[in-house]
DNA sequence: TTGCTCCTCACGTCACGTGAGGTGGC
DNA sequence: TTGCTCCTCACGTCACGTGAGGTGGC
């Protein structure tokens, strides 16, 4: 059988008792399940176990059965957050070794990182600015041709 | 050894017998190595091999050398078109299958494809607009928590 | 003989997708 | 017993990079 990844809950409606587990202890207690996480964020099993792989996240066990914390989860949003900014897997385990024990709301990157991911993601923006122009001409060049073949037939019967 | 790629003429003076070879002919005459070709294009040789492993190219060959004619030349300048549009090989050899009898000066994308296209470089813009707002965000943060800690330095002295 | 350019495997990279085949608790 | 969720290999994808080891003509 195949795992169905994020969508096993398709009405939306996903047991609450799963999620969060109340009044079983304090603190750091929301623990989840590979399937609970995955569905929470939109990642799929196999991005988690993945990312285990790389070192990124190192959730305990139950048995054979992973088990993410409170913390495995702020991680995974920072892991995320990072993969949205551009940053590969390998640079966002540098960025996350660097000062892991502040526990960071965001991603703890430095000046020179920051400055160098706008540079290189305003690049990146240019080239895809220029390829949509060129797009944009060709459709308005298909656009002619086909004016020119409406005219053309006309010409023709001449 | 290992082959050298596309900055063998470092100093940008390239033997120019080799890059026309005028006079041995006419017409579709302009046959060049494969070493050539990526000098005179920016492609590595291995690019070249592996479009041709995809039957994107289709050079003859002298012995065991290829030999790219000025059709592989203008069919390797439409594949080039097509990976700064942003299309990926699979995509660039249909359309290059569609109607190659055309021999055209441009890609020979229809207008289905052209809008398709324009509509997913523009999803990637947006994200990429978003990822560049949010970085810039995180600097400026940086940069109060600069100005903060200059303060704060002065205040946990009084 | 030395250098250069060319060749063919074939493994590595990046971020996963996609089965195959098996386990464990309700 | 059936279903569900979980597990671990392990091969596939995309567009090449990067050696290894060998060939051919000046």
């Amino acid at each position: 059988m195949a795992e169905s990844g994020t969508q096993q809950y398709a009405d939306g409606v996903r047991p609450i008792h799963l999620a969060i587990q109340p009044g079983a202890g304090q603190a750091d207690t929301a623990r989840m399940t590979i399937g609970e996480l995955a569905a929470a964020t939109g990642v799929t099993l196999r991005a988690l176990r993945f990312y285990q792989s790389k070192g990124l996240l190192a959730p305990s066990r139950n048995g054979r059965a992973r088990v993410f914390s409170l913390a495995d989860r702020n991680r995974l949003d920072l892991i995320l957050q990072g993969k949205r900014l551009g940053f590969t897997l390998g640079e966002i385990r540098e960025i996350l070794a660097d000062r892991d024990r502040e526990n960071s709301p965001t991603l703890p990157i430095n000046r020179k990182r920051c400055v160098e991911q706008i540079k290189f993601l305003e690049r990146q923006r240019q080239d895809l600015e220029q390829a949509i122009c060129e797009l944009r001409q060709i459709y308005s060049c298909l656009f002619r041709d086909l004016l020119a073949a409406d005219h053309g037939a006309a010409r023709n019967t001449l």
